[in-house]
DNA sequence: GTCTATAGCGGGATAGAC
DNA sequence: GTCTATCCCGCTATAGAC
């Protein structure tokens, strides 16, 4: 068991927070090591420290992302469906709330072909775990007979995922997407 | 009349159409003049005369697209509505099938924060465009008895939208989104 | 309308002192 | 682990010849 503040590896996970922010507000070409330490108050030689290639700092921000979600789908495993949609909804929101951001797999999926190959190979396989989650709670709802729809399991939960990373996005220049397609969602779900 | 070879402006159509390749398959801070001229087979600064900044470039593209929207939208309004929605959705997979390009709308949102003011001018006033399309075909299938869905035209209308540009994102991950998602849209909207 | 040449900046990355 | 200093590159943009 690690002490609650990790001196070793605090300015790393610092790195980690900052860079996270500037990826999904600005995207991965759009930011530099020199907006990172700006924030950080350190010089630039002192990130490549830590990572001493920007790809490599991309890789840890997705094996990060592909963490913290296996831990949240973990976490709402037992709760009931309609509450585990609206946690899939709430991390899409908790997203457009901090500074306008998009979800990781949106800015990801669209940079694709400017990204340096390790990258592409995690953003993959992250991706593929977002939708095994969104099709997990399309399925097991059904099974359930809380969610009622025309088509199947599969197909919609791809399009709860897609249409949330399209809707995260477009609110950047309305805002009214996000609520409207959440609202969407799930009359197309049958709930509510 | 303009003759069908202009050579005034045949430089400058030029410019437009590898730009518009770049844009939609790299996004606008991953592609340089560089590119363009290299493709072109010309200078650097050649590029410069005919758009003096490169969000002159950028702003011209958007238009274009707004431009082209427009004229599709209008020559399609005949056709009865199953055949507009498969217009729009030929849209979306006709940019997947040129080198998996992203619709336009995709990569300007995602974007754009780091966009220069004037096109973030013309892309809110363009995706504002693409938004009222969908919810027209939505809404006038629904009134015309061919579509049926849980929800209001409104909202459907913005998924429709929202999902489509999720799902040619995430077709660069995976082919699969865009076929399925067209599918599951059309079942969502109840028709075959 | 396109060229050469260059200014001027910001980016990623490294070497070596401390 | 962070610093200073520096290299080299690619980018946007401009000046002036042709």
């Amino acid at each position: 068991m690690k002490p609650a503040t990790d001196p070793q590896n605090d300015t790393r996970k610092r790195i980690l927070d900052i860079a996270e922010e500037l990826l999904l507000t600005r995207g991965f070409n759009a930011f530099s090591y020199q907006h990172i330490s700006s924030v950080l108050g350190v010089r630039n030689a002192a990130i490549h420290y830590h990572f001493p290639k920007k790809s490599d700092l991309g890789v840890a921000l997705i094996q990060r992302y592909h963490r913290r979600l296996n831990r949240l789908a973990e976490s709402c495993s037992g709760e009931d469906m309609l509450a585990q949609l609206e946690r899939f909804f709430e991390v899409a929101s908790s997203y457009y709330e901090k500074d306008k951001q998009v979800c990781p797999s949106g800015m990801l999926s669209t940079e694709f072909h400017t990204l340096p190959e390790d990258m592409q190979g995690e953003a993959v396989v992250f991706i593929e775990a977002m939708r095994l989650w969104a099709v997990r709670i399309v399925s097991e709802g059904r099974a359930q007979g809380v969610f009622t729809f025309q088509g199947e399991p599969e197909t919609v939960g791809m399009l709860l995922f897609a249409a949330l990373q399209g809707a995260l996005q477009l609110a950047r220049v309305d805002p009214v997407y996000l609520h409207d397609i959440k609202k969407q969602l799930r009359a197309t779900l049958g709930v509510a």
